[in-house]
DNA sequence: GTATTAATCTACTAGTCCTATAGGGTAATA
DNA sequence: TATTACCCTATAGGACTAGTAGATTAATAC
């Protein structure tokens, strides 16, 4: 399951791609728009811009705003900034891989070998839709 | 992520399946082959005769033992007994939909559209593969 | 019918993660 | 210089996960 994170990164980075002019938009107004708790939302936020989604202006007049074009973001890499790795076993993982303790041999293991073939499929739906693609 | 919950059951039911002759097998084997926690495998296994893919057997020579052919075990129908959902998001799944409280207009929900994308590819992966067809 | 084996059921718990909330600090702008 | 709005730290309730412990019940073998 998706953590609400995740979701309310999506709907906001949503929210300021549906915006006519990219000037700098308050939390306090995503928040609103959005239904989603200031403080929370401000958090998020503040994650997006460190991971290079959002630019951020202070002062009178700031808030954030989109760093690239709709079209040149990625939902995959949204995706793994917000929730972290795609893949829903970490033995089945590119980006976050790691060993399963109890796993004495991964070749033969089946929930491995399952996962990876859902992490492919998934990788394939979110690698081919810009945040562009969704929002409109 | 997947619970360990239901990549042991996996793991259970794989052994199971690749148990030459369909005779009962005790939980402890299952734990022991598999290095899963006797008593935390015992809830699982419990689960899934529950949900109907296993049999058990008491006293000496008992066990749990498949109850169908592995053939006709889909992994779409064991990942909901044991995870729950196959959405991502309680909005975008089918046996278990739930709306969210903070969505106003479902339709332009981008998030909402995006996991409906993943959850059916996700299904096409789970629904054509059965426990045999993983298992070997 | 008794002992043994093994599943079944109930209850409990330590730890972790999620979803916030609170409050002050800091920088930019008018 | 006042205001606006982002930035950062700390904290906390609740839910969930993974596992433990112990007693009970049913089947089988002798």
């Amino acid at each position: 399951m998706l953590s609400k994170k995740t979701k309310y990164g999506i709907k906001a980075l949503t929210f300021l791609a549906r915006q006519e002019y990219q000037l700098p938009i308050p939390i306090a107004d995503i928040a609103k728009s959005e239904h989603i708790s200031l403080k929370f939302l401000e958090s998020i936020l503040l994650l997006l811009r460190h991971s290079g989604f959002l630019g951020a202006k202070k002062g009178k007049g700031g808030g954030y705003y989109l760093i690239k074009d709709p079209k040149e973001i990625n939902m995959a890499q949204v995706y793994r900034a917000l929730e972290g790795p795609i893949a829903l076993l970490p033995c089945a993982s590119h980006h976050f891989y790691e060993k399963c303790d109890d796993c004495v041999d991964e070749a033969s293991c089946t929930a491995r070998k399952l996962m990876i073939e859902v992490r492919d499929n998934t990788l394939i739906v979110l690698e081919n839709k810009s945040l562009a693609s969704v929002a409109f």
